[in-house]
RNA sequence: GUCCCCAUCGUCUAGUGGUUUAGGACACCGCUCUUUCAAGGCGGAGACCCGGGUUCGAAUCCCGGUGGGGACACCA
């Protein structure tokens, strides 16, 4: 049988790590065994679900790549056919009506609690007499859960785990309302899209147990289960919604790249051998559950950042241009022109290298797009009066220059020092400091070939006329 | 409160009874390369939660403790 696998979110909020990453593993599982991925909305919660939600999902997961096969599958369009099998239940007597009020409920659990024993419900429609159910309470449906013994599911994660029967409680299935709960609904979707293999979070193992039986009421096959534990934030809880509003998008906007992320994601609780760096190509050939720790991850935004530095480094110029250029525009509050993009292009090479996201990335471009609005305190302190006239006669010299390349740059510059008996670094350095407003950027010669000739002279006698007051004598001068 | 799960460097992990002076990655600290910063190379510091067993031998198996996490709705 060809392996079925799905993300089921429920739209409350957005798509936050935990969530990514089960879908990442979904997806990865489905690749590797050449079976399909589908996605499922689990919106039946109509006072918590928003389209803003759904959205936010779609987007996430396409932004990271995991392409679902079919259309998704909306839990709320299938209401009927969950109260059909609930009705099934009540007719093979699997399941039976319950007219225990709120108030009712409440007070057996917090007798219950009082008492030390499990929080449940104790079953006191399940052998009532239907004939004494009182006319004025609409009734909702409970399943009827076996009592006695133990029940031990195979989790390809977890392994064996074991629980009495007597922990079980006779769940819900149809609210008063005649709306199916989750425990239901989610059995008769799954059934329903042909699911072989559910793979989600560790806090749903509890609910696997009651599903477990919901499936064998109903003479079902069950799937097969994997639960995977939960990535935990720097505070070692479950990461949540809840907790902070980490959604994907954000991470996006921090500037990670979405393969980086997918990395990292697979990374935090798959281990294969001593491997870091795995390509999804890779990750698909290489997934499988057995490889899936059972204990918790917490976040790590410092191995993020370097798996997302990793992956700059390697991407094409061209893409992280058209990345760039978007967020400097934003910035800037201005189109970039053609020129701009020709130089970003063109130093993208050296700037990537320098790069762990793509927020450094832009804010280290800048200079290639606009003159230095203001200096660095570093970079100001390279620009004494000494360094100021130097950079002053290094332009008259470069502006002879026959051809305006990086190596024929170095070497003039490196003659220019000798010739004053001073070391490179400084000459480079208010080389730097005068053509990107910072101490630190890609190789000077590279920068200045990048800027062009006139851009480069440009900047080196505005440093040379300005004094050493602060003034970063780099102001519009065109 | 009841039930379930987990436990190797700060973090992510390798390790499935002897091949281990416990390996790798991130972060950290040196050195190196060097026009700066990264990246790279070399080196360093850094862990088997505790206590009992089982065994010739335990990070690996068992039990207990401790710590952490999760689940206990007419939410999903």
């Amino acid at each position: 049988m060809s392996v079925v696998t799905r993300f089921a979110p429920s739209p409350t909020g957005y798509l936050h790590i935990g969530g990514a990453r089960t879908a990442l593993f979904n997806w990865l599982f489905a690749r590797h065994h050449g079976g399909s991925f589908l996605l499922r909305i689990e919106d039946t919660d109509r006072k918590r679900s928003t389209p803003e939600a759904i959205q936010a999902i779609l987007d996430g997961l396409k932004w990271l790549g995991l392409e679902w096969d079919a259309p998704p599958t909306y839990q709320s369009k299938r209401l009927e056919r969950h109260a059909e099998v609930a009705y099934q239940l009540l007719a093979d007597g699997n399941a039976y009506r319950c007219y225990a009020t709120q108030d009712e409920l409440e007070a057996m659990r917090e007798q219950a609690r009082k008492e030390g024993r499990p929080i449940k419900y104790d079953g006191r429609w399940r052998d009532r007499d239907p004939a004494e159910a009182p006319d004025d309470i609409t009734p909702c449906i409970r399943i009827r859960m076996p009592q006695d013994g133990s029940t031990t599911l195979n989790d390809r994660v977890q392994g064996e785990v074991t629980v009495d029967n007597a922990q079980l409680d006779d769940m819900v299935i149809l609210r008063q309302d005649g709306t199916p709960t989750y425990n239901l609904s989610v059995v008769v979707d799954d059934y329903d899209m042909g699911i072989t293999d559910v793979i989600r979070g560790d806090d749903h193992l509890t609910n696997a147990f009651k599903q477990a039986k919901v499936y064998a009421l109903l003479g079902w096959q069950a799937p097969a289960f994997a639960h995977i534990p939960l990535i935990h934030g720097p505070d070692g809880a479950k990461m949540s919604k809840r907790h902070g509003a980490v959604g994907v998008e954000t991470y996006r906007d921090q500037g990670y790249l979405p393969e980086a992320m997918r990395n990292y994601l697979l990374r935090l609780g798959w281990g294969h051998g001593d491997l870091e760096i795995v390509s999804t190509e890779k990750a698909i050939e290489l997934f499988d559950l057995d490889g899936v720790g059972k204990s918790a991850a917490r976040f790590d935004f410092d191995k993020l950042d370097n798996f997302n530095g990793h992956y700059m480094r390697q991407a094409d110029d061209t893409r992280l241009t058209d990345l760039v250029q978007e967020r400097l525009e934003a910035e800037l509050g201005r189109e970039l022109t053609g020129d701009d993009r020709s130089r970003l292009l063109a130093g993208m090479d050296g700037l990537k290298q320098r790069a762990k996201t793509l927020r450094d990335l832009s804010e280290s471009a800048q200079f290639y797009v606009q003159r230095p609005k203001q200096l660095t305190p570093k970079a100001d302190k390279q620009l004494s009066d000494d360094a100021r006239a130097r950079l002053g006669k290094l332009a008259e010299r470069l502006a002879e220059v026959s051809n305006w390349n990086q190596d024929l740059l170095e070497s003039e510059t490196r003659d220019f020092a000798e010739g004053l008996d001073l070391g490179l670094g400084k000459v480079a350095q208010p080389l730097r400091a005068a053509l990107t407003g910072s101490t630190v950027s890609p190789g000077i010669f590279e920068v200045m070939e990048v800027l062009g000739r006139q851009e480069t002279l440009a900047r080196l006698r505005a440093a040379a006329e300005a004094d050493d007051t602060g003034d970063t004598g780099t102001g519009d001068a065109d």
